[in-house]
DNA sequence: TATTATTTTTAGACTTGTCTAAAAATTAAT
DNA sequence: ATTAATTTTTAGACAAGTCTAAAAATAATA
């Protein structure tokens, strides 16, 4: 079993390595977690001696395959949590974060099986994130940026990339949700910014917004 | 905010309070939380601090005011989440205890709310307990014992005192559950033990049952 | 009321998780 | 390939919450 701490470790380094190769470094998880490299030295060596990470002195981290089954398994749970609160709570996608943290360390494996059940077995959270199954295992989906689309072509909204509370309130306000298929019209090269098409209408969205919006074709 | 360790002190406290009048002991507290006396001292200085409990040495703590609405909202997160689980989850009502204990310390106004509603404003816990309404107020119903039960009177059952997992399931085999008619038919003086009506069915129910179960003229 | 028994508190220690400051190792740059 | 900059680790300290053992206060009893 692990501590609060132990759990916030291991997910951050799970988020840390999809999309890194190499070891995670001592950094990069201090910076995540908003603590100090000492403190991170202090807990990766816990985390060894438990098996759950492999950990080489100044050489970073990479989770064990049960390391990774843990993070997976505490990802899906949150996940699930943030479903059950935006679907049968009335939260809004840009609320449910900071309690889902709260959620994900409840230890019940029949509270989240009851769970997955009463939420139709879902495969993904408000913000697109793919909720690993019971065995650690993620479906990840082929999505790209909309930044990356050209003139003319059009996909499906189908995730965030940046899931801070104001971006998804401004998602809400120009009414861009998941699901919504999006035509770029038009691209300005001086500033990078999209005239797209959503729901009929015409809009014009900032580089900075088209960067984080995932699309799948 | 409180800690973990402190909200549970509190409910500790508030379940110790209703029933005796005077302060409650040291000892009495390091007995309900499986802790020592020392340990019990150490955190009811600190809760002194905090204003949630009076405290005069080797006289017992009572709680103040605000200790009381904090302790009551523990409990009335906790029994929510009973009611959740029992309703929503398909657990048995032997089953939620262990899993509303770890529910009852997330911190979130709405999620609690928003239960509230989604369940429809439950009254009572699976066990026949009544749930503290947002001000901490308690609606305590005149329910008695079965064993205080004269022959040939009856009642509904509405309450377990005993809510430890064995006597529960005890009850689920007899097919006893909250809201049935009960009517007692014989009082056995030499163990008192009771022959009772339920379900058309007669019964015969040992003193130990009858002490643990509430019911409601 | 004196004495014994019990309860409660204090004192000091331990664990977990964190921190700062300094030392050691690695990486980058001239 | 040295030196400089950065990263990482170590050493030592601190707060929270717990414990044991001993001291102090209260309660019970003869």
């Amino acid at each position: 079993m692990f501590t609060l701490s132990e759990e916030n470790y291991l997910k951050a380094i799970y988020h840390l390595e999809s999309g890194s190769k190499k070891g995670i470094s001592t950094n990069a998880i201090a910076k995540s977690l908003e603590t100090k490299a000492s403190s991170v030295t202090d807990m990766i060596k816990k985390l060894s001696e438990k098996e759950v990470v492999l950990y080489i002195k100044y050489q970073g981290v990479t989770l064990t395959e049960f390391g990774r089954k843990t993070a997976a398994n505490i990802v899906r749970k949150h996940r699930l949590w943030e479903v059950f609160l935006v679907e049968k709570l009335n939260f809004s996608w840009d609320e449910v974060h900071d309690v889902a943290e709260q959620l994900e360390h409840i230890k019940s494996p029949k509270l989240i099986n009851q769970l997955d059940a009463l939420l139709g077995f879902p495969t993904h959270d408000p913000h697109g994130d793919p909720i690993p199954d019971k065995e650690g295992n993620v479906n990840t989906i082929d999505k790209i940026l909309l930044s990356t689309l050209h003139k003319d072509e059009s996909g499906f909204c189908v995730g965030v990339n940046d899931s801070s509370s104001e971006f998804l309130r401004f998602l809400d306000k120009k009414k861009i949700t998941l699901g919504k298929k999006i035509t770029v019209l038009e691209k300005e090269d001086f500033d990078d910014s999209l005239s797209i098409e959503i729901d009929g209408e015409k809009l014009s969205i900032s580089k900075k917004i088209a960067n984080n919006l995932y699309i799948k074709k």
